[in-house]
DNA sequence: CACACATTAATTGCGCGCAATGTAATACCT
DNA sequence: AGGTATTACATTGCGCGCAATTAATGTGTG
């Protein structure tokens, strides 16, 4: 610390998004050995908890949800259904729409997936008001990026 | 708020690490059209970061910084090569390792990227106090999970 | 009913991330 | 010096993310 990049805004120590971007792939390879079990990917993972959640749901709900579209959704939920975890339909009143369900093994990852949370609870460490201000800081960001509000700029 | 799902922790809204990842696309997003001025991705914007501060790097020490590796770096250095922004020359002491240097016209871009982490600072918006506690909070979430200390699990 | 428009998914193409493997140059060891 | 191990980088393969386009179905309007 304290070198000659002490202001610079286009060094990497005082990117806040390069922390962000870094912390993001550690948490994602952190998943991986435990996720290896269910032989499930991160992203995998993240829609197998909507389903198990809400069964019936649409591609489109999914997406809105994830924050995906269906570009990486449709070869994703194809993927998951050629391991027999997913079951993609049609809706009967709109034949546009996928109604997807997780199948009977799909089903049964959910019991193997419940210790997965607290695992990784302790990889990350923290104490829990550290990780609850995290996430309240990532929603926040979430949102402000997501509409384009400017705070200060362009005014 | 306050549904079914409240002590869920397989339920997305109480995922830490969706928010993260998340937030983080979100970010990546959010930098695209600034980044296409420059044709630059993110990745490649961060590579750039790294050879305005330290011409004649090694790909290793790119990497160490990045926290990448060589199967991302290597073919992503060569499409900055072909834009004519990066060299890749050979280290004369030992032949294994690339000697990176950014070129004239990569000079040129350090200019037209001045502006943009003020630009991203608006659309993240948030307080100095936030973003820097935003930042604090991935790295350290980012130390924890590269050096597989758990804290109080697995005892 | 016909025709413009909107909506839902699927497809294509590209650039990551990263595990696994390969290859060439260097270091080490006795 | 000769053989082994290590190091630096390259390659391959796969699964995202996402922009852009296409296809199919549904809706609304005159």
């Amino acid at each position: 610390m304290s070198t000659k990049n002490a202001a610079n805004p286009l060094a990497l120590e005082n990117q806040v998004c390069f922390s962000l971007y870094s912390a993001t792939n550690a948490m994602i390879r952190a998943y991986r050995p435990l996720l290896d079990e269910l032989s499930l990917t991160y992203p995998q993972y993240l829609v197998m908890m909507v389903l198990w959640q809400e069964p019936g749901i649409s591609v489109k709900t999914l997406g809105e949800k994830l924050h995906l579209d269906s570009g990486t959704l449709t070869p994703l939920l194809k993927r998951l259904e050629t391991k027999e975890l997913v079951s993609r339909g049609r809706s009967e009143l709109d034949e546009r729409v996928r109604v997807l369900h997780v199948t009977d093994a799909g089903r049964q990852l959910h019991q193997q997936a419940l210790s997965i949370p607290e695992q990784m609870r302790c990889k990350v460490g923290g104490t829990l008001e550290e990780l609850a201000q995290l996430k309240q800081l990532c929603d926040h960001a979430f949102a402000m990026l997501n509409s384009g509000e400017a705070t200060s700029c362009e005014m």
